[in-house]
DNA sequence: CCGTATCCCTAAGGATACTG
DNA sequence: CAGTATCCTTAGGGATACGG
């Protein structure tokens, strides 16, 4: 008897809900940008050094496809792109900052940094 | 200016948290043992019957591993192996709650199936 | 400054067959 | 029943270079 093909993107509302959330920064830019509005070049600045132009730019782009992020251009040379949430994205807020407090307290020996200073 | 490495297996919580729950199975496998202790088979049957045994087993161990998860086995032919949560384990279950209704509530047209019955 | 466009590599995940 | 053992495919992520 052959499994039949799935209706629907998701199974579960758990795997859609981490799907959105699940690039290896997505997490880390909404929470970053829980307290405001910043540039592209600021993310960069505040999430980590490490991350690649490209990558910022792919996961800002799904971010904002799945309306979780709004970006704002300014016509202008050189360019000025600012990023905020959008109302959507600030309802995950509560949720990143459970799962922040509970990396913290289970597995804080791994962790180089805390939830909130 | 080079970028030293890392200290840290985790830079931020919120990483740390999603590596122990981020695997394709693992949220689920956590949430169907919220009810109680499974038997290897009937996580298959719950969980979803796409599944592997290889993908599960990997999964499974990897829980135990990250203490979230218990592997009793009985010493018997054939096999008996039941899972069930830790206490580390059950303390995520209010946080799995949480992605699942967040998921129901902003994702709900993608979605087979809702998060209780 | 804020991006694309390429190319590349590794790890995650899956199909299938076999076993104590 | 509850797994290993192999082999294979794909997607996620990264390095680098270039462009409006």
């Amino acid at each position: 008897m052959k499994i039949p093909p799935k209706k629907y993107k998701y199974s579960w509302p758990i795997e859609a809900t981490l799907d959105v959330i699940g690039g290896k920064w997505k997490p880390l830019v909404i929470y970053t940008l829980k307290e405001g509005t910043l540039r592209f070049s600021q993310i960069v600045d505040k999430v980590e050094p490490r991350i690649t132009q490209r990558m910022l730019t792919k996961e800002l782009r799904e971010l904002e496809k799945d309306g979780l992020v709004k970006r704002k251009v300014y016509a202008q040379v050189p360019p000025k792109v600012e990023y905020s949430l959008t109302k959507k994205g600030e309802s995950l807020i509560p949720i990143l900052d459970e799962l922040c407090d509970w990396g913290s307290e289970h597995m804080g020996d791994d962790i180089e940094f805390t939830c909130e200073e």
